[in-house]
DNA sequence: TATCTGTTCTATTAGTAGTATAACAGACAA
DNA sequence: TTGTCTGTTATACTACTAATAGAACAGATA
C-alpha cells in the first residue's frame, strides 16, 4: 500500500488517510473498480483502529468516491470521476476562500496563486515525485 | 464592525472571526496602523468569550498581521503586507494540495480551477460583494 | 485613584479524535 | 453446517480542543 502515515502532525490521521486515497485516485493509481483493503486489514497494515478506516471509508461513500458491498468489500466508485456540481463548486470556493484572502496579505499576486496551483497539480500527477516532503 | 458570526456552522468561531479579520485586511478595509478592538470590547460586540477573541488576536500576532500594545491596544502590523517567504509558501502549499487532487477527482481542469480562483479573488477584493452565502 | 489595556490562572461543559472490545448479520468456501 | 471473511453497530474509555466563566495581575493613563 502506499499510505504514509505521520502520527506526529496536528493534522488528524483519518483526514491524512482520506486524503491519500483522494489523491491516490486523482492520479490513477486506484483506477474505478479497484479493490480496497477491507477496514480490518487496512488498519492493521497502518497501525491504527478500525473505527477510524471505517470513519474514512464512510466518509468517502458519503462523498461518492467508492462504494461498500455487505461481503465483495470496497471498491473505487466504478462511474470514474465525480461530477462537479455546485454543490461541490460552493465548498471548493468556501475553501479557497480564506486561502487567497491570506495570500492577498502576503503580497502575492493571482498569478503567482495560479502557478503555485499548477505546480502541484503537475506535482500530484507526476508519478514520480510521489511524496511531498 | 465587519464581522458577521454563523454559530450553527461547523467551522470554530475563532477561525470564522480569524478568516473575517485576514480578509478584512486583504481588502484594505483594515489598513496598517489602524486600531482593532480591545479583546473585551470585540467580545462583547460579537456575543463570545474574550478567552476567544484573545486567541485569535495571539494567533494573529504570532503569524504577523497585528501588533499588541500594552496599553494602546491592538493595531494591524504598520510593515503593511507580510513577506511571502518560503515557510507560508510551503504552508499555503500544503492547503492547496488535497483542494487540487479532489477537483481532479470531480473532473476540474486546471483551468477551471484557476478560473475559480480568478473569480474568488476579485470576490474578495471587490468592496460591494461584502457577504458570500 | 479609577479605569482602561493585554495577560494569566483555574475551572467547567461540550464535542471530536482515537483506541479498545465485543457483537451482529450477510456472503461464501470447505 | 461450520468457519471465516466482510461491513456495521454499540459501548466505553482516554485525550485533546473549543468555548465559556470569573477572577486576578501588571502596565499605562487620565
Amino acid at each position: 500500500m502506499f499510505i504514509k502515515m505521520d502520527m506526529a502532525a496536528d493534522k488528524p490521521i483519518y483526514i491524512q488517510l482520506k486524503e491519500q486515497i483522494i489523491e491516490g485516485i486523482a492520479r490513477k493509481e486506484l483506477q474505478p473498480g479497484d479493490d480496497l483493503p477491507s477496514v480490518r486489514s487496512l488498519a492493521a497494515d497502518i497501525g491504527i483502529n478500525v473505527h477510524t478506516v471505517n470513519k474514512v471509508y464512510q466518509q468517502l461513500k458519503q462523498e461518492g468516491y467508492i462504494q461498500i458491498h455487505r461481503k465483495r468489500g470496497v471498491i473505487i466508485h466504478p462511474d470514474g470521476f465525480l461530477p462537479a456540481d455546485e454543490n461541490y463548486i460552493n465548498s471548493l470556493k468556501e475553501e479557497l476562500r480564506p486561502l487567497l484572502a491570506a495570500s492577498i496579505c502576503h503580497n502575492l499576486t493571482i498569478d503567482e496563486f495560479k502557478e503555485l496551483s499548477d505546480e502541484i497539480y503537475l506535482q500530484i500527477l507526476n508519478k514520480e515525485g510521489e511524496q511531498h516532503e
